[in-house]
DNA sequence: TAAATAAAAGATAAAAATGTCTTTTATTTG
DNA sequence: CAAATAAAAGACATTTTTATCTTTTATTTA
């Protein structure tokens, strides 16, 4: 559904904004323990999204990453965009660069409620909905 | 969604599904350019399909590949399930590992109805039925 | 201002997915 | 049976994704 980078960019944004509800900043180590993936990895994969304006972060000492109130309004469907880009939104499920509407291929009109479900629910996903249930360990984010 | 091998299968199985309709078989050359993908890739994807018995090929002259009537009744999910595996409709949208319905991952609960949704619109989708309105140009599998 | 800290950026490597080319095997037909 | 045909199989190449390691830049604090 999602590529690996992607899953790992939702944990960690999840992660960040369960940390960020106290105003705290969280390093990459600590994120990259706090939700199992490559330290280096998840890093690169943050900065990007630090580019688009999905994540704050500052250096140095008592630096780290960190969600402002606009960001923890952000969706995950904001994040797949930015990560894995638009495909899964408006992408042909046969992978035909010319279906569409008018041209569809033999499973368009299916597919379409499905991906309309998938987009409605990742756009209802707000980050900062999430810290209630982390905290109750009610779910998890590693093992 | 899909990985490309899938997406080329599903469009393959759907190309051949037309043509064994009338009793004929196809051959590999023909399905490439029919569904716009390289000859030798989807030869070995057929390959597959063909030990895991979701597909019919003869050798030799006025031979080719064809669909039997079990085969016309197989849905896309069957594709995919030996294309991709299962983790379309079991895995955790996170990736992770130990997601379960009693351990659940933050959006465990929001992507089992839509995993269901892609289910269940793989599972009714069969072969067979793709045929008429690929034959009446309502849909198409190249471009 | 110097040292320590932590993110940002760059370079490289490993693994997986995708794509191409060649050889082998099975089947049919003359 | 010999030749032609077409799928099956094997080997190899390329591209993309995922992962690791090193250097640089910015910030804070003593």
């Amino acid at each position: 559904m999602f590529s690996k980078t992607c899953e790992y960019a939702i944990r960690a944004m999840i992660f960040i904004a369960q940390k960020s509800k106290d105003g705290s900043k969280v390093g990459i180590k600590e994120i990259a323990k706090g939700i199992d993936s490559p330290e280096h990895f998840i890093a690169k994969i943050l900065q990007e999204l630090g580019r688009k304006r999905l994540l704050q972060s500052v250096k140095g000492p008592n630096g780290g990453f960190y969600l402002d109130d606009e960001s923890l309004q952000c969706s995950l469907a904001d994040i797949v965009k930015v990560v894995d880009g638009d495909k899964l939104f408006t992408g042909c499920g046969l992978g035909l660069k010319q279906c569409s509407e008018t041209h569809p291929c033999p499973i368009h009109h299916e597919f379409r409620s499905v991906r309309k479900g998938i987009q409605t629910m990742l756009e209802n996903a707000k980050l900062g909905a999430f810290t209630e249930e982390l905290e109750k360990s009610l779910t998890f984010l590693k093992r």
